[in-house]
DNA sequence: GTACCTGCAAAAATTTTGCAATCCC
DNA sequence: GGGATTGCAAAATTTTTGCAGGTAC
């Protein structure tokens, strides 16, 4: 699978310094924690994780900063109906699987979504969509596998 | 618009009690308040609501419902990224709008969702997918009028 | 040098749990 | 009557805020 480099760290440090962030090593860190390892992370995850490489790294960092790194759109933050937020590295056009059985929470490509809406029984109409995000709950393969 | 009943409060109960729950004051409370309004809540603005009507309602007897309601699909979780969990009292296959502007997370019905997954760019591919649920983001008509 | 950033401590907000008393059926 | 359910109190979890000191640029 061949990756460009728009999304690398390096690339959204840049970013952030444009916007007039300084970078620190703590968010030169939950930048590279997370892109690097492409998953999904609750802030407690992140907090952990950096302790070894910044001990005094504090929580209120990491949760101040991961606001900061969505609000200027150089990580994303999931939806979902779980306590903790989850926070996604993965900027390109994607969607998500939930499965019921085993809690994963998987990134979903596209090759195409096409949706009509049914505006006699929408009673406020979306005027303006920025991104239609589709969200599949459901079994994945070994889950459904283990319950016959 | 017509209406049938089939989601109704006390068909609600009945299968409620079908299911071997006891039907307390607090629980048909909860879900009259609830489905009579059509609205999305919170547990706090249930626990809120109910004051008047029960006031020895408590915060605790609000929650463990609300889950249980949940379990029994007598009512929904809404996936989203805020604090708060919401409660929604439509069973009806729909979809929700999220305005970017004013808050407001409002249900869409869709006439048509067709979609094609990416099998080549998705790790973890859905085996048996519940229910498609398309989330959108953007502004509603009244917050892209504001903002020019 | 200075405005932004950090860590600490404390608090706020949301949700869960243990348990004795109570209530629905 | 009996087991499910409630309310209370306390705790757990998740997130936010105020502030003094420190750091990137």
């Amino acid at each position: 699978m061949q990756r460009d480099n728009s999304h690398s760290v390096s690339e959204r440090i840049k970013q952030f310094r444009a916007r007039g962030f300084k970078i620190t090593p703590q968010r030169a860190g939950i930048l590279s924690l997370m892109v690097e390892s492409g998953r999904h992370w609750t802030a407690e995850e992140v907090f952990q994780a950096l302790r070894n490489d910044y001990p005094m790294i504090s929580r209120t960092t990491v949760y101040r900063n991961l606001e900061s790194l969505v609000s200027e759109g150089l990580l994303a933050r999931l939806q979902h109906a779980n306590r903790a937020v989850l926070y996604d590295p993965n900027l390109d056009q994607h969607h998500h699987f939930f499965c019921l059985g085993c809690g994963a929470i998987v990134d979903v490509y596209l090759d195409r979504i096409d949706y009509e809406i049914d505006a006699s029984r929408t009673e406020v109409l979306p005027s303006k969509v920025l991104r239609p995000e589709l969200q599949l709950h459901g079994l994945c393969e070994s889950c459904s596998a283990g319950k016959g």
